[in-house]
DNA sequence: CTGTTAGCGCGTTCAC
DNA sequence: GTGAACGCGCTAACAG
């Protein structure tokens, strides 16, 4: 028989001790926490008092998570430093509806993001993440990320991204409103249009978008809402309207202003803005603004996701159901938990016209 | 010799099968994974390839945190449903700040907040999460939600709150600010000044505040920010300045809207406004636009906390340092997890003058 | 460099 | 209603 030398007095309580402590079983402790209806009330209330007195705070959460083989969180991985995605008012309002739905059924959300740290192993965090479930947010296609994700074989949900054999996928109709957002301008009699595209390679872009570049797209959302806009000048009335591509380097406000700076100064005929974000167009409202160009007599701008605020900004936007979305992807891995078949949702988006936009003006280019 | 039944082919893959496939030990393969200078680089690459064939994806994240009695998670916790937290563009900048101070560190941040659901035991995320220290970012002064965090003995950073013996604190000047937002206004003449406050109580509240109310609040924030105010009034000089109080019923856009309405058409006098966050103040901005009434000619607004965004809605704020703060948080966290004593950090707060306060105008309730 | 052993703290059979 | 044993999957310590 070994030794029992259970560490007496080391700090931490277990439910052993409590059984020990009070002459009964463990299966009696536990019982008291788990199934009350298991034992006397009287007893279960001795044993809580027990372990009051002794400081046991109760079961240890790991354990129990080891033994039932769940643990009641799901992670959302997020393919950039967090601090971006808390930046986006857009990204935050879909993370809180998806917390939301999954709190309800009692799931926590584990923020998982790739150390900034280079030095530390990126896909660490997804792999060793004690999780039920997985959301991937905004991951590039056929990336080593998304590779580590699936290969944890867990119940996944994958937003904004190509369908996936996998996984279940939730995302919006971001070419068509794309389109619509561009046939708002060209009905307007736009014909030099600047766009602000998010990311769209892997390596850090930014500026000019070159052909080549163009070609190595692997974000779902930018591919997409790329070939909405395109379609819609290539089909569209005025038929020498064109396109003139920046990349911002990051979804934010100061990357958006840089970008539209750089595009308007360099292509000054530019009458016209289309924002794959709101948080972009908010940039390039600032621009605007330095450079002294009137919104929307000189110039007109027009973003993407409706994020909260940007009705107060005045701004034309192509709206997405965020809040849905995230309802959704919570369902959708409730679904996927409760053993149910993959599902795959894509959600409408729409035109919402404010006052950031208007015709084309007659002399657009006398500001040289 | 007890018998060895162990689920042959369970769909999950262990080390030790892993270890028995190649006829190595399971210390073998478990040191594979953690110390790859333990074993010759030969036998590794075998471990991880015998590993790889089988489709074992490396330790599972819950028995060697169990072993190792470390995570790797630090909660945080939030006393409202996680919809409110994000919905404020300066929460998530800090959530955002603090989960990237973690993350450099390897720790990751899950969230935690009381499920909406009525049923279930508001206590239990924080009872049962597996995690190695607690954040706690918004919660009542000597709530059970405070005392269940503190009853689970982790390492506990406590945020805008009163100084408390059994955790490190991290805070701001708030009654500082507040001050210096009433003496501006008193500056500029202002008598009648309405006061939007952030929830004061547990209950939850509304609309005018009367002076039980008062007694009862419970938010450090909020109690120090209307201490803030009360000071300065007391001791500025148009000495019959006057403060009439409102009650948010939570920090949201459209709650400080209803809520700058009620207070607006119940005293119209009124020629200023003191917001407690900035989120309240775009929705007093918004009330001030619905009434006509223009800002800063007909009323003055001052915010709080300066959040992102609020530069361009043009908004006097008092600005605290939301991103350092944050950043602060994760370090306090990490000086606990390393041993070191608890630290309490107070950070400054400062006025920022912008364009939503101007000089009290001469006929101010002409508008009646 | 490799193998053996002993738990981490708990939940769950069983038999009583 | 209760108690004893087993093992969830892994890693640290030690023995070889």
């Amino acid at each position: 028989m070994p030794p029992k030398p259970a560490a007496p007095s080391s700090g931490r309580i277990t439910l052993r001790e409590v059984a020990r402590a009070l002459g009964v079983s463990v299966a009696t402790v536990s019982n008291a926490y788990n199934r009350p209806d298991q034992l006397s009330a009287a007893l279960r209330e001795q044993v809580l008092e027990t372990a009051r007195t002794l400081g046991y705070g109760g079961p240890d959460p790991l354990a129990r998570s080891l033994r039932r083989g769940r643990t009641g969180v799901i992670g959302v991985v997020y393919d950039a430093p967090l601090e971006y995605a808390f930046a986006d008012p857009a990204a935050a309002q879909f993370l809180g509806s998806v917390a939301q739905a999954l709190q309800d059924a009692s799931y926590n959300l584990l923020l998982l993001a790739s150390p900034a740290d280079t030095q530390a192993d990126p896909l660490l965090p997804v792999q060793s993440a004690s999780v039920d479930g997985l959301i991937v947010y905004s991951a590039a296609q056929n990336s080593d990320l998304l590779r580590a994700v699936l290969s944890r074989n867990l119940p996944t949900v994958l937003v904004d991204q190509d369908q996936h054999a996998q996984a279940a996928g939730v995302g919006i109709d971001d070419a068509g409103g794309a389109t619509l957002a561009a046939q708002h301008l060209l009905g307007l009699g736009h014909t030099h249009i600047g766009v602000l595209c998010l990311e769209l390679g892997l390596r850090q872009g930014g500026g000019r978008v070159t052909h080549e570049r163009e070609r190595q797209i692997v974000y779902h959302p930018t591919a997409e809402r790329l070939r909405g806009y395109r379609e819609a000048v290539a089909a569209g009335t005025p038929a020498h309207a064109q396109l003139f591509l920046t990349e911002a380097g990051r979804n934010t406000i100061a990357d958006g202003e840089a970008c539209a700076l750089e595009l308007l100064q360099a292509e000054p005929q530019t009458t016209a803005l289309l924002c794959m974000s709101d948080v972009l167009a908010h940039g390039a409202l600032r621009a605007a603004h330095t450079l002294g160009w009137a919104v929307p007599q000189r110039l007109s701008i027009i973003g993407y996701d409706d994020a909260p605020g940007s009705a107060d900004l005045n701004l034309t936007t192509v709206w997405q159901p965020t809040s849905e979305k995230g309802r959704r992807v919570g369902q959708a891995m409730l679904a996927l938990l409760g053993g149910e078949a993959q599902v795959d949702v894509r959600l409408p988006t729409r035109l919402i016209v404010r006052g950031s936009t208007a015709a084309r003006p007659a002399t657009p280019a006398q500001h040289l």
